[in-house]
DNA sequence: GTATATTAACTAGAGCTTTGATGAAAATTT
DNA sequence: AAATTTTCATCAAAGCTCTAGTTAATATAC
């Protein structure tokens, strides 16, 4: 990935920003490179505000949980399956896949069975209900994230692309 | 925010992104728009294995909870302040916010008082404990931060810096 | 001055998260 | 074949999240 090395200047946070970065160097003295714990900071901040929101306009309006989309989106997206390999694809633990799953079944939709080549293993399945429940969890959803998107410009959108998959893909330097 | 228009081509993604977008095409149709779908897909898958890394190796060896640590680290920022200041500046609700102030005064991190001006209101403060232990959580913090940090380039770090605070302070186009 | 409304903090209940423990089944070792 | 180890799923307990509702105190309206 090449930049626009003109475009690397230092442009100024919000307020609450610059209030934080203060507090950073009353931790960690004057001269500390706060750099990346104000990045870290940022960037909790807006998935922090993009997840409220889609909580608020898809996910709850549609009564599951942030929890549950993703397990459903999952299983649609491997098929039927076990919840240890739900737990890894989301990097989550089995005991939290288990609790979301007992609630997902009480709802109806999913179902579990057992598996018949290894009855340790159980597998996993969305049933009609749960498939269609999915479908306008999804759409709500895709279109409070192409508001966000709609922050930013086509490129930026793009660049930003990116960068998560090089956070993603590259191995610590 | 300028970038060089040549860097906005499209590159892969991982496997599991690719599966994803199978997935969302499933559910959408093969003529739906997905890329903002996409990009907050790893977006969230990004910020959770950072999460994930700051509470396995800065927050949990220091005993305390990343809520927890916003807390304290919002009254070192902010100074002696309210339960209800604390949690709209954390971008969470009070009863959160009631809930873990709870656990901090139960570890002798911070202490409530009654404000003199206004008895519906609490004042809370961090404690000297609280004060140290938040020293030591904040510098662990700062350094897996940084090696997250390494693995962009300086100039892709700035980019995302640029990028973060456009989405937190430009309105929905 | 009394009644209503608003605000602050908290609790209650449901759900998801974690670590750690348990029981059962399968794989491995001896 | 028998004993040990590993794996899978689940539960238990502690903690944080939310919404909804409560109590107490302040502010406003009549």
């Amino acid at each position: 990935m090449t930049f626009d090395e003109s475009a690397a200047r230092p442009t100024r946070g919000d307020a609450f920003e610059a209030t934080a970065a203060e507090a950073a160097h009353a931790l960690l003295g004057p001269e500390a490179d706060i750099f990346a714990t104000m990045l870290s900071f940022n960037l909790f901040r807006a998935v922090n505000q993009l997840q409220r929101d889609l909580e608020t306009n898809a996910y709850r309006p549609n009564g599951i949980s942030a929890a549950a989309f993703s397990i459903m989106f999952m299983i649609k997206t491997v098929g039927p399956t076990s919840p240890s390999k739900l737990a890894t694809l989301l990097s989550t633990s089995t005991a939290s896949t288990s609790s979301a799953l007992n609630t997902l079944e009480k709802y109806g939709y999913i179902t579990r069975r057992s598996d018949a080549e290894d009855s340790r293993r159980v597998i996993v399945e969305l049933t009609t209900a749960g498939d269609e429940k999915l479908i306008g969890v999804f759409a709500a959803a895709t279109e409070r994230e192409s508001l966000w998107a709609s922050r930013l410009t086509g490129t930026e959108n793009v660049m930003f692309m990116e960068l998560l998959r090089a956070l993603l893909q590259r191995r610590p330097a």
